[in-house]
RNA sequence: GCCGCUGUAGCUCAGUUGGUUAGAGCACCAGAUUGUGGAUCUGGGGGUCGCCCGUUCGAGCCGGGCCAGCGGUACCA
C-alpha cells in the first residue's frame, strides 16, 4: 500500500471566473496607455482623482441588496457594523458621493477624470470580465451642451492618441430624449407605457447586434433565439414598428448631393465619402421632425443636440469623427439627455482568423438625476468612459501596442557560491550605468543558469569563473547572437567546444563592454 | 435566470460492442555533458478519467442526479 496520493488538503491553483492576470508585457502596455489617456484628459482641464474600490451600498445607487439576491449584479457583503458595502460597479456613482459630499469646496462645473477597476458580478463571456478597468472624465454641474459637445471631442482626440487613425472610429451621438419624443408621437407617452418604452429602448439598444427583421419582432411579438429560446417582445402594432424602424433608418448615413445646397449644412460639419455625396449631422437632425410630431422631448432633444453638432463642427470634427446615430441608448433609468458611445469601425481577425468587429470601446452621456440623490437641488451631469481593456484588445489587434517585449535583464551567473560578493557588486555597477541586471540568486548550476537567462530574455551573461579569475578578465556571451548560431550547428560536442558568441574583457572594462554590446544589438 | 453543447496529465487530444496496471504529442525536471541556453538520445515527475449514485462479474465508456466550462439568450450602471 502506497500513500503516494497527493493529500486532500492540497488546494487548486485557479482563478475566480471572471478574473484574469496581467503579466509583463500587457502591464507595460497599459501603463503607457493609461498615460497617454491622461495626459488628453489633463490637456482639456480635467483633474485627477481616486475613490475607492467599495462603498456603502446606499451611496452607488441601484442594486439594493435584498434578502433573496443580495449580490445580484454587484459585489455586496456587510462590514462588522452590518452595514452593506458593494464594490463599485462603475466610477460614476462614486463621483456623484464625493461630489455631493464635498459640494460647497468643489468648483462649478467641477471637472475630473479617474482609471481605475470595476466590479460586476454577471456572467463573463469573451472580452467580458466580473474586474474590468474604466477611465472617466465627467463634468459636474452644468446642463450646457458644451459640456456634452466636449466629451465627444474628448473621445476622438483619445483615439487618436492612440494612434486609431481617422475613420476608423466614429462617436455616434443620439438623445435620449429624442426617443422619447418619437415614442411619444406613437402613443407611447404618459406613465402607464413606461414598461413598453423601456422594451423598446431595450431592442433598439441591440440595433447593432441583429438584422432588422429580428429587431421587428423584438419590437412587436417577440423572437426565438438559436438554442431555441423565446423573448417576449416589446408587443407594439405594425404601424408603430414601422414609424419606429422608419426614424432610425432615416437618419442611417443620409447623403446629399453637393449641387443641392442644403441649409442646415454648417461649414465643417460635413462629410463627404468616396463618392462624393455629403452628409451633415445637423441636415439629418432636420429631417426628423415629421416623426417628433412637435413633442417638447423631441424639440429639447433636437436643439441640443443641434448644439452639440455645431460646437464639434466649428471646431473641427465633423460629422465623420462625430456622427448622430438614433440606435444608441445605452444605460435605460440612468442617462437623461444626450448619449455618446464610441465605437471602432474596422474589421478585425482573431486567432482563429475569424472576422470580428470590436464595435464600442467607450460611451457615456449626460446624467443630471445621479448627484442629485444626494441633494434637494439639481446637479446636472456629463461624462465619457473608456473600456480599457476592451480598447487594449483592439489596440493589439491593430498592432497600436508596442508589440516587443522588455529585454530581459543581463545576468551575472553564480560560478563559485563562495564570491557572491563578487558577482552582486558587477550586477551593482551595470545598474548603475542604467542597465537592467541581476545577480543569480537561485541554487542551481550553470547550466540551469544559462537556461534562466534565456527564457528570461536576457541580451547577455557575465561569466567570472575560476578561468576568468586567473587571467583576470570576465567573459561576456552574447545570448542573442548565441541563439542565432546555434541553428547552424547540429552536434552538441561541436556546439559546446565552439562557445559561440562570447568574448572576455578585463574586469575593468566589463560596464563598457556590456553597454556596447547592448549598442550593437539594439542596430541589428 | 433560461436554452444548448462539452468535461480523460499543465496544454492539445486518442482510448475498439463495457474487459488486466488509462495512452500519445507538446511542456516541465534530470542525466548523457560535475564551465555553457539550441538540437538529439535516455530516464523521471505528474491522472480520484469533473463529482455522486445506479446497472454490471467488471464502467473512462451505459443510465440518473449534481457541479464546472463554453456558446446563445435575458439583464446590464
Amino acid at each position: 500500500m502506497s500513500d503516494k496520493k497527493p493529500s486532500k488538503s492540497q488546494v487548486k491553483a485557479r482563478l475566480p471566473k471572471g478574473m484574469r492576470d496581467v503579466e509583463a508585457q500587457e502591464l507595460r502596455a497599459l501603463k503607457h496607455m493609461l498615460d497617454t489617456i491622461s495626459e488628453v484628459y489633463e490637456r482639456y482641464g480635467f483633474e485627477p482623482l481616486d475613490t475607492p474600490a467599495f462603498e456603502y451600498t446606499d451611496a452607488l445607487g441601484k442594486f439594493l441588496p435584498d434578502t433573496d439576491r443580495p449580490n445580484e449584479g454587484v459585489f455586496s457583503f456587510q462590514d462588522e457594523d452590518e452595514q452593506w458595502v458593494s464594490m463599485r460597479y462603475d466610477l460614476t456613482a462614486p463621483l456623484a458621493r464625493y461630489v455631493a459630499q464635498n459640494f460647497d469646496a468643489t468648483p462649478k462645473p467641477f471637472r475630473r477624470y479617474q482609471t481605475g477597476y470595476v466590479y460586476r458580478n454577471e456572467k463573463p463571456g469573451p472580452g467580458r470580465f466580473r474586474q474590468f478597468m474604466q477611465f472617466d472624465a465627467d463634468t459636474v454641474g452644468t446642463a450646457n451642451p458644451a459640456a456634452d459637445a466636449e466629451m465627444c471631442m474628448l473621445a476622438a482626440d483619445t483615439l487618436e492618441a492612440l494612434r486609431i487613425p481617422r475613420g476608423s472610429y466614429v462617436i455616434k451621438v443620439s438623445s435620449r430624449k429624442i426617443l422619447d419624443g418619437v415614442m411619444e408621437g406613437i402613443g407611447l407617452g404618459g406613465p402607464q407605457n413606461t414598461a413598453r418604452r423601456l422594451a423598446v429602448l431595450r431592442t433598439i439598444d441591440k440595433a447593432d447586434k441583429f438584422p432588422l427583421s429580428e429587431i421587428k419582432k423584438l419590437l412587436g411579438t417577440g423572437r426565438i433565439d438559436e438554442s431555441g429560446d423565446f423573448t417576449k417582445g416589446a408587443g407594439l402594432d405594425e404601424t408603430q414598428i414601422k414609424i419606429l424602424c422608419d426614424f432610425l433608418f432615416a437618419a442611417e448615413i443620409k447623403f446629399y448631393d453637393l449641387n443641392d445646397a442644403h441649409p442646415y449644412i454648417v461649414s465643417g460639419d460635413e462629410y463627404i465619402n468616396d463618392c462624393g455625396w455629403t452628409y451633415s449631422n445637423i441636415a439629418t437632425l432636420a429631417s426628423l421632425s415629421p416623426f417628433l410630431q412637435s413633442s417638447k422631448v423631441g424639440e429639447a432633444a433636437v436643439y441640443e443636440l443641434e448644439k452639440i453638432f455645431q460646437l464639434s463642427a466649428i471646431s473641427g470634427y465633423g460629422s465623420k469623427r462625430i456622427r448622430f446615430d438614433p440606435t444608441v441608448v445605452r444605460g435605460l433609468e440612468y442617462y437623461t439627455g444626450p448619449v455618446f458611445e464610441a465605437e471602432l469601425t474596422f474589421p478585425a481577425t482573431d486567432e482563429s482568423g475569424q472576422t470580428v468587429r470590436f464595435g464600442s470601446v467607450g460611451g457615456g452621456g449626460r446624467y443630471d438625476g445621479l448627484v442629485s440623490r444626494f441633494r434637494s437641488q439639481p446637479v446636472p451631469a456629463t461624462g465619457f468612459s473608456i473600456g480599457v481593456s476592451r480598447l487594449y484588445a483592439a489596440l493589439s489587434h491593430l498592432g497600436k501596442i508596442g508589440a516587443a517585449k522588455a529585454a530581459g535583464p543581463v545576468v551575472v551567473l553564480v560560478m563559485d557560491k563562495a564570491r557572491v560578493g563578487d558577482y552582486q557588486r558587477m550586477a551593482k555597477q551595470l545598474r548603475d550605468a542604467g542597465i537592467r541586471a541581476e545577480m543569480y540568486v537561485g541554487d542551481a548550476g550553470m547550466k540551469a543558469q544559462m537556461k534562466y537567462a534565456d527564457k528570461r530574455g536576457s541580451p547577455c551573461v557575465i561569466i567570472l569563473g575560476e578561468d576568468e579569475r586567473a587571467k583576470g578578465e570576465v567573459t561576456i556571451k552574447d545570448l542573442l547572437e548565441g541563439a542565432r548560431l546555434s541553428g547552424e550547428i547540429s552536434d552538441h560536442s561541436e556546439w559546446k567546444e565552439a562557445r559561440p558568441a562570447q568574448f572576455s574583457v578585463s574586469e575593468g572594462d566589463l560596464v563598457a563592454a556590456v553597454q556596447k554590446l547592448l549598442e550593437q544589438q539594439a542596430k541589428a
